[in-house]
DNA sequence: TAAAAAATCATGCAAATGCGGTATTGTCGG
DNA sequence: CCGACAATACCGCATTTGCATGATTTTTTA
């Protein structure tokens, strides 16, 4: 047998825990290392050993699994983290994901995805669950059906919102349009009243859709 | 048997074509509605019948895959598209999910994987090859080992930098930090040296990671 | 076709901003 | 102990910008 992929598992509810270092340990290539109640213990013991795989259970007394992935990752960067969770919630995902994990699976996986996800994981993959990924691909479309606040921008008004985007300044902006620059500044006007902002920073915020 | 999946293919290479044509409709639980050699028959036949799932190379002669995907999507809002390719490279997968796509597969997948990926979008999932989830998990990662432009920045003119960000004026934020507005000015005058900008909003871009 | 919306331009003022120089104080590392 | 740096602060000037008011032309739409 190759060396078994090592586990650590951190998790506060003693059934869990157990079940899962057991089904863990008893199956063939992998061997379940530590396991911690929670993540303080896991930050304060993880780093000397550096296993191949954290199972992290978000929901945790004291500090949460997200923060102690988003330590843990700078400590053994080699390691991978994959976030164990009985619920799907949006933000949660991808602040694990920006944390530094890996992968993020539902707790209600059959033991026999587990141990294959933690196996792709070791492997360089991301196993997520399929919700999981649904969320995250969605993430990226452009949504076209958004309630966008720059549907009130007439195109001209987006054109020049656009271009202050870039940092461009007024005079700039009118000689890249060919009008003058009190026309600019017209536009502008208008754009903050419709955006109900009152400064190029501001606009821009909302055009690029940050808060 | 429930109504199958109906699925359409729309790839150039006719070996690969009548392949997956052949083991979709094969398959029970698939029907394979329609296949299209070019993005633009896609455009022209796909509205009208409105199937489940497409099947998308992405490198078609003429109009690539990814942008038929854009446009198709608008037409068919609930049909789901896949990702076809040889190869997974960084920019394309991105630009896919945005576009629309919500699954992206390597097609050396073994065929199995492929039904069970389709069925899988089919359910609201968003099947990837691992090596793919990974990208996509990866470029949420907040690197910390990136070489940050603002490391630069003293403390304070992140500070300042950031409350500038949400739009605040010198003023306001002389105000917010017990500091004169002088004081904000220099700073600011300081952070826009170093960061090699002009304007509050260039500044504000590079703060928050934008071109 | 008439009304509404969008795009264009102008003038003016006060405040905010960008750019330059100068100076004092405190901290920190060599 | 000294130099480098950070933070603080001021003065001044030219430009940009936010805001108000008004007007003409083109385009869209009802």
């Amino acid at each position: 047998m190759n060396t078994p992929i090592t586990v650590a598992i951190v998790e506060d509810k003693e059934l869990i825990r157990q079940s899962l270092a057991i089904l863990v340990d008893g199956a063939d290539g992998f061997a379940c290392q530590a396991t911690f109640e929670t993540a303080e213990a896991a930050l304060d013991h993880l780093p000397g050993q550096c296993v191949d795989v954290v199972l992290m259970d978000i929901d945790l007394p004291g500090m949460n699994g997200i923060d102690c992935v988003r330590h843990l990752k700078q400590l053994c960067p080699a390691t991978q983290f994959m976030m164990c969770t009985m619920y799907d919630e949006d933000e949660t995902v991808f602040e694990a994901l920006k944390a530094g994990a890996n992968a993020y699976i539902l707790k209600r996986s059959p033991p026999h995805k587990l141990l294959e996800a933690i196996t792709e994981l070791h492997e360089g993959g991301s196993p997520m669950s399929s919700t999981i990924a649904r969320k995250i691909a969605s993430s990226f479309h452009i949504n076209p059906t958004a309630p966008n606040e720059l549907d009130v921008l007439t195109p001209r008004e987006r054109e020049i919102l656009d271009r202050l985007s870039k940092g461009h300044s007024h005079k700039e902006v009118a000689a890249e349009l060919f009008v003058s620059p009190t026309t600019v500044r017209k536009h502008i006007f208008n754009i903050y009243e419709k955006l109900q902002v009152h400064s190029k920073v501001e606009a821009v915020n909302k055009y690029l859709g940050r808060k």
